[in-house]
DNA sequence: TTTGTTTCTAAGCGTTCGCTTAGTTTTTTG
DNA sequence: CAAAAAACTAAGCGAACGCTTAGAAACAAA
């Protein structure tokens, strides 16, 4: 055997998630890491392979973090108003975490919306489909809505969410409020 | 005297809009910049000083662009279906112009939204004042909708242009129009 | 045609990027 | 204690970044 680590993986890649989260991926470079992360460039790259690597890891992170608020939607009972509840904390929980940058995972989707890396692609993809399939599964509980009614609308949610997730970035609490409750009163 | 410039100005910076629409900002280069304007670096520092003052010459040229759409949006008589009508253009142009990367002030006005750039901050904040004070002016045409409301629901439309922009890049036709419908289903 | 001015070409400036590697220190084993 | 193995430090690699500059080429006026 021999000399063991004198970090946490865990708890350095919660810091990698953060500044990542602050910054965008292309915006963080390497030298920022080490500083954030409070260790050098050989055991960033020794643990993580590379800064994709630590990104990968960092949005893996980001998801277990934010996976409460998408258990509790799963978890309700009251159809549309569990998803109303979860646009209120999707936009609650951020701020909590100390940054104020809207969601990492759209900020992701938007910043890589043109790139070709399949990795990053196939996690957003995942997160979306997941978010559409839930958001169907809520509006059915209303048996008054057909099919189609139910698709258009788990569409008009999900970009809905997106967009809200993009202008919580800029826009203030009250713009947010009155966003969320008048994209509701359409359902 | 002596010798002429061999390119035009306007032609080379439409050139760069279009570069700097598919790429944003900071994925674009100099060198990238040489290519697809078709002269040197030289040239490019001798006309606009900077990759900074290109880009902001592009923005200028986009405004000028989309001008048309936001010139019908004014002289519409129709309400908030003058709104509506806006959105689809909104959609529609980029697509028709070649590059189907949404609209590229929003993209813009995302990637520049936690830097302190002042010039792109003044034009973003510039142009998104404007179309809302449009919006209100708009919602106004409806005598029953009283001033709380009408800036309530220009709030909402603002953030709706927002997402629908952020959307449009990643999001197939039947899904915006989905989006669109539903936003304008109960305004 | 000569002169003066401007554009153009192309090489290269200093800096930062993601990443690697040589060499030292620390720790666990026989 | 000595040897082996892993983690550490720090220097530096080649490439790309935004930008500059020396010198050749082109053209309008004298």
């Amino acid at each position: 055997m021999a000399r063991s680590k004198q970090y946490s993986e865990q708890e350095v890649i919660e810091k990698a998630m953060s500044l990542f989260w602050r910054n965008g991926y292309e915006n963080t470079s390497v030298r920022m890491l080490e500083k954030e992360m409070g260790i050098n460039q050989f055991s960033i790259y020794s643990s993580f392979g590379s800064k994709h690597g630590v990104f990968l890891e960092s949005l893996k992170c980001y998801k277990s973090k934010v996976f409460s608020i998408f258990e509790k939607l799963q978890n309700g009972t009251d159809g549309v108003n569990d998803i109303k509840a979860f646009f209120y904390d999707s936009v609650r929980i951020p701020t909590e975490m100390g940054s104020n940058k809207g969601c990492l995972l759209t900020n992701t989707y938007n910043e890589f919306a043109d790139t070709e890396d399949q990795l990053i692609q196939d996690q957003m993809t995942d997160f979306m489909n997941n978010l559409k399939s839930i958001f169907i599964e809520k509006l059915k509980t209303d048996k008054s809505k057909d099919e189609t009614t139910v698709d258009k609308q788990a569409n008009y949610l999900l970009l809905a969410k997106h967009g809200l997730a993009a202008a919580s970035r800029v826009n203030n609490k009250q713009e947010i409020e009155d966003y969320i409750e008048l994209t509701f009163s359409n359902i």
